[in-house]
RNA sequence: CGGGGUGUGGCGCAGCUCGGUAGCGCACCUGCUUUGGGAGCAGGGGGUCGCUGGUUCAAAUCCAGUCACCCCGACCA
């Protein structure tokens, strides 16, 4: 045969065609399908596993700040989104609506039937009902405050639907405070914008660029929104979590009033703070490479395959079969960064060894062990780490691998972070200055990165930009504080902002 | 929602212009050989060609409609 050719598990390569390579990593990771409902995925055992090790760990977090997990409806009667005038606005091109209530045979068709008097909507985020709930709860400053979480789906009719990134149901997780002050609201906006911050860092490894949203940017009805922003690999931005503080427009919309000390009734003070699915996208496109999905091992379902390496003889397969089930068993009484146990998966499926091995790292589970009979003869085993190239496989004493496993996870957490930093760095650009040198630089195909500069605030600014393909992303909470120019119209500016192309 | 493209076994594709009843590579199953870094040979299973209707003796192929996916745009807390 010659020469082998440099042969990447997944095709097309990053290079050769960024989306193609993307929706090829899903399907070999097997995370995820579309579905034959329009927009719809479905999330397989491996991508929704992933999601379920991030609504742990996110769960504890939200509850370690005071927060408890309730469940409201689904359907929201259309009175109540209508009650907040930007809200209606923002969301009501992406409603979907229930007008029936029942089906009838007709000429061998089934058809809707029981027109409903007043139409649901099925929640695309449930401030309103959420709100209708609260108004009841809350009577008295001494109700204040009510920390609601709720675990979710929410669905939006979105036009281009993209696995992930932006499906039209999809699972997520949104936070509902309400308060007695403006000061305590935003202290909880920022709360949880924080916890967010830390949660992607720390479990995802995905550095963010924390700060917020510009008006036109904003969740409707809303009077801020915080962000963090992730670059992905091809440079584009993608907002990977927010944070409302929503004043009192919400409590006005839904009549959430108090007895302040006083004795005045006080329209309260709310906020919401969610993230979802989309995150596993951020994920996708953060670490993976052209052999396909890494995760991180802080939130990878399992951090080791032990792939036995196995020959026509009984006595020999017994004894290799004996062997990776002790080192199996070994590694799962172990733990990680801290606390966090080791999981380790005998592979005894019946396919080939090099095609269960390809198979893991297509899903990028941290580590895959082989284990053949020159290792049991040896006492060793033959260890391939996500983070290093799949072809170089580094032989090791048992005892050292076990005793070291934790350490190579928490090497391999480190390495996607610090690469994904890395990418951040490299690619966020300080020195455009002028909007001629912006648009040059937002014209090159591929990489694109982000742009910070300053911004003059207002809209036109922003539109011409928008114009362009462009968006602010946020203004970093990390200000300069230097004076300077606009980049876009050179009038004198204060602010930063962050510019690029997103998702 | 506008423009473009595509739907053929699990995945990737050919066949369609010029209608004649489906093929290739990978994967899968069996056997033999091989045996720790995507093995070889031989045999085999699996698809009513997205769906519906029309034209026709005959439709993957032509026509109409419809659904879905992909790309570009608009939209997107």
């Amino acid at each position: 045969m010659g020469n082998k050719k440099a042969r990447t598990a997944i095709s097309p390569t990053r290079e050769e065609d960024y989306s193609g390579w993307y929706q090829s990593v899903v399907r070999e990771a097997d995370m995820a399908e579309m579905s034959h409902v329009r927009g719809c995925m479905v999330i397989k055992p491996w991508g929704y596993g992933i999601w379920e090790n991030m609504q742990r760990e996110l769960d504890r977090r939200i509850k370690a700040t005071g927060h408890e997990n309730a469940y409201f409806p689904l359907f929201i009667p259309l009175s109540y989104i209508e009650k907040e005038a930007a809200h209606v606005e923002g969301f009501a091109k992406e409603m979907a609506v229930v007008t029936h209530h029942r089906l009838v045979s007709k000429d061998g068709e089934l058809k809707p039937a029981g027109e409903l008097e007043s139409p649901l909507v099925v929640r695309p985020t449930s401030e309103t009902i959420i709100g209708a709930s609260f108004a009841n709860w809350i009577q008295s400053y001494k109700d204040l405050p009510v920390l609601i979480n709720q675990w979710a789906n929410v669905v939006r009719w979105e036009m281009r639907p993209r696995v992930f990134l932006r499906t039209t149901e999809f699972l997520w997780q949104e936070g509902h405070t309400v308060h007695a002050t403006h000061e305590e609201a935003v202290e909880e906006t920022e709360k949880m914008f924080k916890v967010y911050q830390d949660f992607v860092e720390e479990f995802l490894a995905i550095p963010v660029i924390p700060g917020e949203k510009s008006e036109s940017e904003r969740f409707p009805g809303a009077i801020q929104t915080f962000t963090i922003e992730a670059m992905m690999q091809d440079g584009k931005a993608l907002q990977s979590g927010t944070s409302h503080y929503l004043g009192q427009n919400f409590a006005k919309a839904s009549k959430i009033q108090f007895a302040a000390e006083s004795g005045e009734l006080e329209y309260a003070y709310t906020t919401s703070w969610g993230v979802s699915t989309r995150l596993i996208g951020a994920l996708i496109m953060s670490h993976s490479d052209d052999d396909g999905l890494r995760v991180p091992p802080r939130i990878a379902p399992w951090h080791i395959a032990i792939v036995p390496i196995l020959r026509n003889d009984e006595e020999v397969n017994a004894k290799i079969e004996a062997y990776c089930k002790e080192i199996t068993a070994e590694l799962n009484k172990s733990y990680f960064a801290g606390n966090q146990p080791i999981m380790a998966k005998y592979d005894d499926r019946q396919y080939k060894p090099v095609n269960k091995k390809w198979g893991w790292i297509k899903k990028g589970i941290p580590i895959v062990l082989e284990i053949g009979p020159r290792d049991v003869e040896n006492g060793s085993v033959s260890v391939l780490a996500r983070d290093k190239n799949a072809r170089e496989y580094e032989n090791m004493p048992r005892d050292e691998f076990v005793t070291g496993a934790s350490a190579i996870l928490e090497r391999i957490q480190k390495s996607y972070y610090d690469a994904a930093v890395a990418r951040l760095n490299e690619h966020t650009h300080t020195d455009i200055h002028d909007y001629k040198s912006l648009l040059k630089l937002f014209s090159k195909k591929g990489m694109t990165g982000f742009v910070n500069a300053k911004w003059c605030e207002s809209i036109e600014c922003e539109d011409k930009v928008t114009s362009k393909k462009l968006t602010i992303r946020c203004l970093p909470i990390e200000q300069s504080g230097t004076e300077g120019h606009c980049v876009v119209c050179g009038a004198e500016a204060k602010m930063d902002a962050i510019f690029a192309m997103a998702y």
